[in-house]
DNA sequence: GCAGCCATGTAAGGGGTTACATGATTAT
DNA sequence: ATAATCATGTAACCCCTTACATGGCTGC
């Protein structure tokens, strides 16, 4: 359900093609929520049935096949009723920390490469989300109480971002340095 | 994927039925991965088809159908190659987030709502993850780089949640604070 | 001319949820 | 007796991924 409203959610911002939409993902919600361009392509079919979203007129000269969606004024009540409704708490899912439940059979060298790659990789999406951060911080902003309406919600989920990321760089290193000073013979 | 294997990984530990199994998870595995009987049930008949587990004999007097399953020594290798392989980084996939990325559309009030919500659900969370360590802690562990084996993994995986936990709610705090400094005109 | 990006789709299959269904054991 | 817990399953459906398929535009 939350792809619907997440798409509707950019659309709101503005009108765009469900490949632009993709792109949106990639560089805004990637980190808590990515869809593949055919679940998109699918859902704004749907949406449209529903009278959520409409194809823009004048699809632009040259380019045959863009489709530019937009939200329409049913498609803006739906997304605001959802967004004033409670979220269920749902487990994190992550494939990673099934692994490390079941670290103590791994030779001690080989849980600490899976732990070093680990924060290695999250050390990488921690910069990619500084990089965005750096990009807001432009747009001038003094006062965090002064942030206009539509950059609300991304200030806030790119906080969340890297505060998550910074947590679990902390993690690892505190499970890095516990695993090295167990006794070697596994 | 990542079924197969947290079964696996539990079944290592102890033989159970698919119901213990599905309380086992709530019990420990539930922040970070969580399944219905529904599906434990048939993977388990789909993990005996390949040989990985197997039902006890001696299924017990006086109850009927209850089925026993112990991982088998192919299961073992196929979990063993399974813990040294690298896990792809995936989005978090928050529906609150999803929300959050909006929360510019929402009347102030409703949107404070929704993160103090969300805060008492992660506080809840906490705590019961503070029950477990309590648990944990007595059972008499002093250095914790004496942790026996078996229990290395879930010691891991829960300082993870509790550090996760820990920074969701400085999040929200922080978010309900810039929140709450806002001009209350929308 | 070719690589890379823009742009949109169909089809098959896997993983997970919800609804439905059954029945034994244990505690009050 | 009755409720809660233990215990196992089938069927339909939804969401998402992977593989396959097409074609225009842009820069080198």
């Amino acid at each position: 359900m939350s792809l619907k409203y997440a798409i509707l959610g950019l659309l709101a911002d503005q009108p765009q093609t469900g490949y632009e939409i993709q792109k949106s993902f990639a560089g805004s919600v990637a980190y808590f929520w990515e869809a593949k361009f055919q679940q998109i392509y699918g859902e704004l079919r749907r949406l449209e049935e529903q009278g959520l979203v409409e194809r823009e007129a004048a699809p632009g000269r040259g380019r045959q096949q863009r489709k530019v969606y937009a939200i329409t004024p049913n498609g803006e009540r739906a997304l605001d009723a959802w967004l004033d409704t409670p979220s269920p708490l749902v487990p994190v899912r992550s494939e990673f920390l099934v692994k490390v439940r079941s670290f103590g059979r791994l030779p001690r060298e080989r849980a600490l490469a899976r732990l070093r790659e680990h924060r290695r990789q999250n050390e990488e999406r921690l910069e990619a989300y500084r990089a965005i951060q750096a990009r807001l911080a432009e747009s001038g902003i003094t006062d965090e109480s002064e942030i206009p309406a539509p950059l609300l919600g991304p200030y806030l989920t790119l906080a969340s971002g890297i505060a998550y990321e910074q947590a679990i760089l902390a993690w690892c290193d505190r499970a890095i340095a516990l695993v090295e000073r167990r006794a070697p013979a596994d």
